[in-house]
DNA sequence: ATAGGGTCCGTACCCTAGTACGGAGTCAAG
DNA sequence: CTTGACTCCGTACTAGGGTACGGACCCTAT
């Protein structure tokens, strides 16, 4: 495969050019540009993989910025190995914990499709229920082989009594 | 447990309270007034279950919008069960998706944990490759058909040769 | 009763992730 | 050369998902 203008890279990667020139705004990619030639940018297949990446990243719950990290984490030699041993690592910890949570989803919405054969009366489920963290997902025997990490406390409001005001927290989802 | 004011409901669940303020207007959570009392709100175990899992599905990437959706997925007696299960049925292929896409992500952080130990030198390697379609485990194609469903497809201009878009205009040089 | 934190509502504002547009330059075909 | 498709850049605008106020009302402990 050969590289491609912006349109083409666009098509491929099912995306608008737009958003390929806003990636590389954001820093999510280089400036593909040949400086001798037109100023055309023009994209390389690894170009082009690194914005399906970025998309794919963004479907399971990633921000650009996160996604950044994670391109960013590529064992350069000149990079400090320990420090992105350590970001790897956590990233990995937050990949496990999506994973496991889209699999009580999947759990559920199995026990509903069991349930609802395609009409008539029914018990009444609902998707919450097996999603508690209190008491496990014993539904179908699916195996649950982890001890769900379930959610690191992120950083919250915590004012004990409410001390000042509790309305300047900022969250990064 | 028993029901709580809004500030404890928020604490709880690791929202802001203007949050939950704002899932109630957006119609994920219903209105938890008791009429004749004061006016506030008052949440029980059940609502703030649900608000959990509000944020734990923002997490793993679906939008508001779809989590209503997930939501109302309920085997309720009265409504279609036939619906209910071929959407059923539609978010569990999605779920099965997502998880696939965070498996190979983590493949991709697992290998690069492993390439680097703590220090020096190492191979080239980033997320990137693991994740390329083309030579990984065969992940279920979604390509060409898929709407992509966490993503807003709005619109895209897949006028394949611009046909009537023509928004630019003649120069005189 | 009163103080101080909690709550209410509406509106305004913010950030992220794009999208749209305008005016102009470039390229390849005819 | 002329066209029409394509590209460039900068700026403005949008939608989704919250956050922040402000002014007023409510509750509980002292």
């Amino acid at each position: 495969m050969k590289d491609l203008t912006i349109a083409k890279a666009a098509r491929e990667a099912d995306v608008g050019v737009e958003t390929i020139r806003f990636y590389e705004r954001r820093g999510l990619i280089e400036q593909p540009r040949k400086p001798q030639s037109s100023g055309f940018r023009v994209y390389s297949p690894e170009l082009v993989k690194r914005i399906k990446f970025i998309r794919q990243a963004q479907q399971i719950g990633f921000s650009l910025h996160e996604i950044q990290e994670l391109l960013s984490l590529r064992a350069d030699p000149a990079a400090d190995c320990s420090m992105v041993r350590s970001q790897a690592i956590a990233k990995l910890e937050e990949v496990k914990r999506k994973i496991e949570q889209l699999r009580q989803i999947g759990f559920a919405l199995e026990s509903l499709i069991a349930v609802c054969p395609g009409r008539g009366g029914l018990q009444a489920c609902t998707i919450l229920d097996t999603l508690e963290p209190d008491h496990g997902p014993p539904p179908p025997r699916i195996r649950a082989d982890g001890p769900l990490p379930a959610i690191p406390p992120k950083r919250r409001r915590q004012n004990g009594k409410f001390g000042t005001d509790n309305r300047q927290q900022r969250r990064a989802t």
